[in-house]
DNA sequence: GCGCTAATGATAGTGTATTCTCAATAGCGC
DNA sequence: GCGCTATTGAGAATACACTATCATTAGCGC
């Protein structure tokens, strides 16, 4: 069965605890506040377990590298800071897509990505 | 100067006749049938360079392989059918996602991609 | 047609993200 | 505490997309 480990206990909060997408390295290094010597490999094989069972999904905008996040926050978008390449969580939601699909099409997800520069690079 | 070569002109007709992005190995194969001993880097070669000049762009699409298409369709956005994994255009726009960005933010552009079946694997 | 040199084809190489390997460690039921 | 075995850590290995290399081919201006 499952162990409850301080690794994948580290993993998680630090995943929980973060307000944006973070990347695997982040996590590790998040993470190995608790936990000083975590493998990359740790943090990469809690995330796939916690992807299968839902408690995390994965954020991949083109042309940055992949992100994780947890799946406690509700239905949200991303939105991409060309300058500081940082992604935000994005509240709210287009709404209405349906009537874009093309006809016998089934919709049943999507995504939005919105690009642009954040409050801080806009005004520096 | 950039010289008008077969491959070149065999590569650019396959990605402006496809209604739908394409792999490179797509487009690859699409133009062996007018240049039969085509490779693989005179794809990417030409993929890169009629993306400099704006002729072509890339369409990524996490958990699915990059695809390129032609630039000469409009703005528009893509669906994801689960089942086949091809990638369709969608023409039409949410709009109004200004609304969307956080105070402060600025927003100069934004990508949408639905999820769902196609016509034919929602028959299926 | 000639010559210059950009473009090509085949394949090796690169970069990045992720998974595998395997001996050592450490949950958890008893 | 004991033992079983899932989990870990470190680095090697893999997968994939793309780029570099380099000898050969072939546009294009004359």
């Amino acid at each position: 069965m499952e162990r409850r480990t301080r690794q994948r206990s580290a993993i998680q909060e630090a995943l929980s605890s973060a307000e944006r997408p973070l990347t695997p390295a982040e996590v590790l290094e998040m993470a190995q506040a608790k936990v000083p010597n975590l493998g990359l490999a740790t943090v990469y094989r809690a995330l796939r377990s916690m992807i299968e069972e839902g408690s995390a999904h994965l954020v991949d905008i083109p042309g940055t590298p992949p992100r994780y996040e947890s799946s406690h926050l509700g239905h949200h978008h991303h939105f991409h800071c060309r300058t500081c390449l940082q992604v935000f969580e994005v509240d709210g939601c287009p709404g209405n897509l349906a009537r874009l699909a093309p006809p016998g099409f089934v919709l049943d997800g999507h995504e939005v990505v919105l690009y642009g520069r954040c409050t801080r690079c806009a005004a520096a």
